[in-house]
This record gives C-alpha cells, structure tokens and sequence, in this order.
DNA sequence: AAGGTCTTGTAAAGTTATGTTCGTTTGGTG
DNA sequence: CACCAAACGAACATAACTTTACAAGACCTT
C-alpha cells in the first residue's frame, strides 16, 4: 500500500512513518511529545500503522518493519542527487541515434533518461524503447514513447521486474543500446550492486545488447558492492557528473571504455 | 486533461487546489477562514475535489494526491458506469480464494478489481495476481499486492501490454482465475471486442487459466463486437450489475455458466 | 416576472478522533 | 522471584468533524 495508502493516511500517521524512517525505531512518549498530543492517541496511531503493515508494535514503541524500509527506500533515492542524475541523462541522449532502440534499466537515473526520451521522440527521431520498470514505463507512456515491457516478478524495492521471465524474455532481445546504472564502482571490481535479484536483470539488461551504457553520479567511485553486474569488457561508454581520480580515468582508457563527463 | 479539468473548476476549488499544491494538506476551519465562506461549503469543494481525483479527504480536511494515484483515479473514472464497474468487482472478490493466483486483463472493470485486492490481502488472505495493463500495475504496486507482470508492446489505448512477446510469456502461466471484460455480448458470438489486439491478448489470457470470469455492466449484453474474445465453453461465470434479459438467463444455464448479480 | 437550476448558509443528527481514567500487563531490577 | 515503575488496553466522555436535509438567495432561461 506504497503510494495509495500512504496517500490515505491522515496526516500525523504518515508523519510517523517518515519519522520511523529514518530512526528505525520511535517511541510512544517521544511522538506523543513531538506531536503535541495525548500518548494514547499515539498508541492508536500505532496501531493503526501495524494493522496497515509499515510497522510491528514494540514495548515502549514501533519498530520499522524491513519490507516497508525497503518500499520506501527506493523513494527516497529517486530525490538524492537530482541534478546530477538529470545533467547525465541529458549527456546520455546524445549517444542515442535516430532509429535505435535503447534498453533501460530500472534506476532512477534511467528514468530521468526515460522522461528525456519524448523531447527526442517528439523531435523527429525515431526512438524504440525497452523497459522494465513501473516508473520508467509510466514516464514512457506519457510521453508517447513507443516501448516494449519487459515482465516478470514485482520488486517492490526498485518498483522493477525481475526474476525468471524477465531473464528469458531479455534473452530474445537485443536492443542497440543499453543504459544501466550500479550502486558502486571500482576499476577491479566492475560495476557493482548489492541487491541480488537486480544484479540478475542488469547483468541480462548488459549482456543483451550492442553497446551498453553506465550511467554513475560521482558518489559511485570507488565503492564496492556485493556482486558484480558488469566489467570493463561489457561496458563501452560512462556517464558521470564530475571528473573521477586519474587512476580510475587511465584504467578506463586502458580498457577502451569511453568516459563522459556531464558539463 | 489535468489541465482541462481545472480550467474547468469554479474559481474557488482551483484556489484551493492551488494551496493544496504547496501545503499538501489543507484544513477545513482555515479554508474556510480564508475565503470567508461557511464550513460546509468549503467541504463540499473539497468533495468535489476529491471526486474529480485530484485530492484524498482526510478528516478535517484534504491531503494532496500524488501523481500516480491521481492518474489512476482518472483512468478509473474515465469511463462511463463506473459505480456499476465497482460493484461488479466487489462481488468479483468472492470468488477469490486464499491462495489464488488471479489474472486480470487491461479493462477498467478488472482496473477496479486491482484495487480491491489490497484488501483481501491486508486481510490475511494471499493472493498473487497476474497483471497486463500499466494502471493494474500501479494499482497493484500502490496496494503491496505480489504480482506478475506480463509484458509486450505497449498499447497506448487501452494502457496496455499485447503482441507476440505476451502472448508467448502468457502461455507458460496458468492463473487459478483469470477476470476479463469485454466490449460486447450476446449468446450465440459470445464475449466479443472491436480491438484485434487486444482480442489476442484477452484470449490468450481465457485460454491460459483454469476458471475464467467475464465482468460485464449490463450495457454490454445484447451487442454484438467484431472479433470473439471467448464462448461459453471457455468461460465458467459471468459477473454483471443488472438482471439480464430471460433468454440470456437460459443460455448461460444450459451451457453451464453461472450468473452473478451484484446488489 | 415566473419557473427553473445552482450555490450557499443553517441546524440537527450522526461519526470519528481525541482525551481521561483506571485496572491490568510488561519488563526490568534488586 | 518478588517488586515497581512504565507502558498498555478497555471503557467512557467530550470535542471536532461530517452528513443530511432543508431553506434562502443568486443567476439564469423563457
């Protein structure tokens, strides 16, 4: 109940549970306090929360319940570096040719791409898309953008689509041009994410097409996560905001890996 | 059309939802103040709001509907019969049983039964459904229901998925249940549609399931569509909002359909 | 100007959210 | 293990908010 109930809550509960968020953990006596009311109304809030299934009612308090940290999560990520995440976007356009189809994948960098896709489209180019998020589909759909869904199991956390159908419907497909992103990257380690079932349908998204695209604001550098999506020798292009470390720079030239940094 | 609609709106209710805007939520008593009218008509605005699915009541006043929610109230209410629609999901709901996995083709009527499920979910049951339309997608998303989401090309009309590549995903899955709608129906062509692609799609997905259910509002009996979606051999209930005429009663009984009315 | 419709105000009845009290349960502590 | 303070939940009271129904006025239309 992400967006709907969330929506529906009144107020004060959903205030609460930003407020969770962030502290995994609230207290009666703290929000009856901050809130200006009665601890008992409190209490009701609470279980109010835990009957809707954000939150598991504590002695003293709530605990935040992981599914729902995970949901919101991925919100509260789409609104981290902004602008970044759009001045690569748009530098990313210019890779795309008239008539290509382009792969995207289910980050919120690819879906400011996917909102810059109908300025294209409505510009004479013809553009194809492949995509395999909600949110990325939604912005497509709006903005006339021809596009393939792909399909599979829900992943709440990334809003996206995974698993075993996607894997095999990617397997028949061969986009011109893929465009992924990565929760770190390290020259040695390669791209890298940390959640398993996406790390599967990036790598599918990667290996599917011509020519693949990262596409990693600056704070990616030279962190590194659980399993690895791609290396130097899938990726032929990267997209970033700011000049990486000259290291990171010659490794990347050294591989024939193409850099781009967004002005 | 969100444009449009506020244009359309007297002045008052545009200023509120101006002020909605920027407040996110909004207090009956300070409208009220505010405009210098009574309480009671400052509710019936925000009423009218809430009807035209650009806020949510809360009680003591309104909350801001997000982007997503307000869009799929929209397609909701797009169309025409939609308290009948609602009701015929409603009933629709019985014939889910815990542990279902249900389909749900891209009409509004099984838009309406998305956004049911929520709640038999919320209430213990488990259900998985089976998703072709970019609204059920959402709604299922908002609602925290685990889903399957069967892609292919995009379908602007009806917001949907078709094509080759759902056809061969939907052949290897076999929903419990499977709810669809169709433009038309009289004993002898059966449940018929004027969009070919979406015939395919709406076929492949009877054919696929074990109990297929036509929801039907009562304006769809006795017409007759280009393309046959499905006959009475293929479909084991019909779910409709009003008495259909004697002889569609005999039909259906002989060939064994059983006939829901919802109250 | 008569007869509509539409909007707004008013008051009564009905709901819901909140505060209060108080006995009971919980979890820690000696 | 027994004790105590904190936290809890049930029951009630009350204040806040809604709904319903109806009347008064504004604004057409003919």
């Amino acid at each position: 109940m992400a967006t709907e109930t969330a929506a529906l809550l009144p107020g004060r509960q959903q205030d609460i549970l930003r407020r969770a968020l962030t502290l995994k953990v609230v207290r009666v006596k703290d929000l009856a306090a901050e809130f200006g009311v009665h601890e008992m109304t409190v209490r009701r809030d609470l279980d109010a929360l835990c009957e809707a299934g954000k939150l598991s009612r504590v002695h003293g308090g709530a605990r935040l319940l992981d599914q729902t940290s995970q949901e919101l999560s991925h919100q509260l990520r789409a609104g981290q570096n902004v602008d970044a995440k759009e001045r690569i976007a748009r530098a990313a356009l210019e890779l795309i040719q008239d008539g290509d189809t382009v792969a995207l994948d289910a980050s919120t960098t690819c879906l400011a791409l996917a909102r810059l896709l109908p300025s294209l489209h409505g510009n004479g180019r013809q553009v194809q898309a492949i995509a395999c998020s909600l949110d990325a589909a939604n912005a497509l759909a709006a903005g006339g953008v021809p596009f393939l869904m792909v399909g599979g199991n829900f992943h709440a956390p990334a809003r996206s689509f995974v698993g075993a159908f996607f894997m095999d419907t990617m397997q028949r497909l061969h986009p011109d041009r893929v465009f992924f992103s990565a929760k770190a990257y390290t020259p040695d380690s390669g791209f890298t994410d940390p959640h398993l079932p996406e790390v599967g349908a990036k790598q599918a998204l990667v290996r599917s097409g011509g020519s693949a695209v990262a596409l990693l604001d600056s704070s990616k550098f030279g962190r590194r996560a659980l399993a690895t999506i791609a290396t130097h020798a899938n990726v032929d292009v990267v997209v970033t905001d700011a000049p990486p470390s000259d290291e990171i720079r010659r490794r990347l030239e050294a591989d024939d890996v193409r850099l781009m940094v967004a002005d």
